[in-house]
DNA sequence: CGCGTCGGATTTAGATCCGACGCGGTGCACTAAT
């Protein structure tokens, strides 16, 4: 009788050609197999997506694969038609009717055992009861930080995936993505009700990745430095490619179109441009016709080139999840790249601009209201309609009520009021301060970003410790530890606070440590999100109060 | 929210100050008109 670990390594041979699993796959494959439910974050390159193809094989329905960009299907579903395996399909709206239906009779009857599909498909009915029916084994959640990132806002549906896992009877679930710091995992894992599971976190130092921040007064300025900082690194005859990212569209236009007066072959990207466009661009960064590309964050997901020599950011963005993705994309090669983040404290105004997004009161009070008022649950469409909401509005408002505890879904996919008790007035504040919560959440980790760009310490140590990791030293080939000011460091061990530790603040709670330097400390309190405190003010003034000793 | 820009006023002939105004990201799915 082979092991689990070697029918694992069999399929992985003979029907993908992968020679070896790293152990960190099989760590997150194993538990899969036994049922328990994983969160796996590991590095881009690492290999995901086998995490789930090989596993999908030993299991005996078919595996859903959600996955946020349809551009993203396509990949994998090539990706899987290339090899041994069986077949792949995705069901979305760019599709003819004919051929949706085709990808649906190829699942049923078993000839595709992956099936690709967005969480707004997943936000349907009708999907879900088709999906019901076909005995699904393996749930997987690609791009999982999506459901923490866009979920509370941009794409609500992304939280209604837990609802969609219960009513598939919960199959094992797997969420992997490549960025996640502690309160991401932590969204990741309640969102999608992740039960019993278990993590494989994977390290999240680059040491090719050499890292500067260039403090910038004015704009102007700042302006000129970056097209001078692209000239001089696309001068090295070593670099062929590099990514600058800007936080608006307009300035994508206007550093592209500066860079190829100076005859570099860059070019624009963002949300804006037409869909020809953006693949005539994608398509030339990896071919190499376009040397480097200027783009706001819609560029990246799915993006893998080895020989990014350099990720400039002309501006920073609004959390370092976001930049630590971005500038992964540099050197996945494993030979040195340059990442340059550009700084003036007053660009984070607009990221906090970006990401405010007051609760929707109304459509709280409409939504609360019209379920008080039923006796029987009804389906998020019926509600929809009864109320002439936008399916976003709509999804928005119930979402946060659910958080709430006000409302509930049942196992049938139906809303329902949980508690006839309780006011609608109450859910719609409740609803209201969960929104808050996670406001608050979002502008600390605006404030985080600001902690990277203006500490003194390694860059390294801080961004590592952001993601919950310790590097004992400076890395000695960052900005400031080549300037000198990081190499003073606090005894790790000494003190009441260390990393990792539980601490209780009298204001904010309770709170875990995240990182230490010199003279503060950051901790990451459950309500109010991250902090960095004064060490000083903390000692004289007996602010926190060790709750239990680190892991 | 707060920055950058623009136009007008002020004061005195070129420059500065002030207030008003515009602007700012990420994708799915669907529909209606060609």
């Amino acid at each position: 009788m082979p092991t689990m670990t070697t029918r694992l390594q069999q399929v992985a041979a003979e029907t993908f050609g992968w020679d070896a699993l790293h152990p960190e796959q099989l760590a997150a494959m194993e538990p899969l197999m036994e049922g328990h439910d994983v969160l796996a974050v590991l590095p881009t390159g690492a290999g995901k997506s086998a995490i789930y193809q090989v596993p999908a094989l030993l299991l005996p329905g078919p595996t859903l694969v959600v996955s946020p960009l349809l551009a993203l299907q396509e990949d994998q579903v090539d990706g899987i038609e290339s090899s041994e395996a069986p077949e792949a399909v995705a069901v979305n709206s760019a599709q003819r009717t004919a051929e949706r239906r085709h990808a649906w009779r190829a699942v049923e009857e078993g000839e595709a055992e992956y099936l690709f599909l967005s969480p707004e498909q997943l936000a349907k009915d009708e999907v879900v009861d088709e999906l019901a029916g076909l005995g699904i084994s393996l749930f997987v959640v690609d791009e999982a930080h999506c459901v923490s990132a866009w979920g509370h806002d941009f794409r609500p549906e992304y939280l209604r995936l837990g609802g969609a896992i219960a009513r598939l009877g919960h199959p094992p679930v797997v969420a992997l993505t490549a960025t996640a710091a502690q309160p991401v995992r932590e969204d990741i894992v309640e969102r999608l009700r992740l039960r019993d599971h278990r993590e494989v976190v994977a390290s999240f130092d680059r040491p090719n990745l050499r890292l500067t921040v260039e403090h910038a007064s004015e704009d102007r300025r700042k302006r000129e430095q970056v097209v001078v900082r692209v000239r001089t690194l696309m001068a090295d005859p070593g670099t062929r490619s590099g990514l600058v990212y800007t936080a608006s569209r307009k300035d994508a236009e206007l550093y592209a179109g500066e860079l190829e007066q100076f005859g570099i072959r860059a070019a624009a990207y963002h949300a804006g441009l037409r869909a020809a466009e953006r693949t005539r661009v994608h398509e030339g960064f990896l071919d190499g016709s376009v040397e480097v590309v200027v783009a706001t964050s819609a560029f990246g997901m799915g993006i893998d080139k080895p020989d990014v020599r350099f990720v400039v950011h002309a501006s920073a963005p609004e959390s370092l999840d976001s930049y630590y993705q971005q500038i992964g994309r540099a050197g996945r090669d494993g030979a040195p790249a340059e990442i340059v983040l550009f700084y003036r404290p007053e660009d984070l105004n607009l990221q906090r601009f970006l990401t405010s997004h007051k609760a929707p009161v109304k459509a709280l009070a409409r939504v609360a209201d019209a379920l008080h008022e039923r006796a029987d649950p009804l389906r998020p469409a019926e509600l929809g309609r009864e109320l002439d909401l936008s399916p976003a509005k709509r999804t928005r408002a119930v979402n946060l009520l659910e958080q709430a505890g006000a409302v509930g879904t049942s196992e049938d996919g139906r809303l329902e009021y949980l508690d006839p008790q309780m006011g609608t007035g109450e859910a719609v504040e409740r609803a209201v301060g969960v929104a808050e919560t996670h406001q608050r959440l979002t502008r600390s980790r605006i404030e985080m970003m600001r902690g990277y760009a203006e500490t003194t310490g390694c860059r390294r140590q801080f961004l590592l410790g952001y993601f919950g990791e310790e590097l004992t030293s400076p890395c000695g080939s960052c900005d400031t530890c080549e300037a000198g000011t990081a190499s003073e460091q606090p005894g790790e061990d000494e003190g009441p606070y260390r990393r990792g530790s539980v601490v209780e603040h009298r204001e904010w709670g309770r709170g875990l440590v995240m990182s230490l330097e010199q003279d503060r400390l950051t901790v990451l309190f459950d309500d109010t999100g991250y902090k960095t405190l004064a060490l000083q003010a903390v000692e004289q003034n007996d602010l926190l109060t060790p709750l239990e000793p680190s892991a």
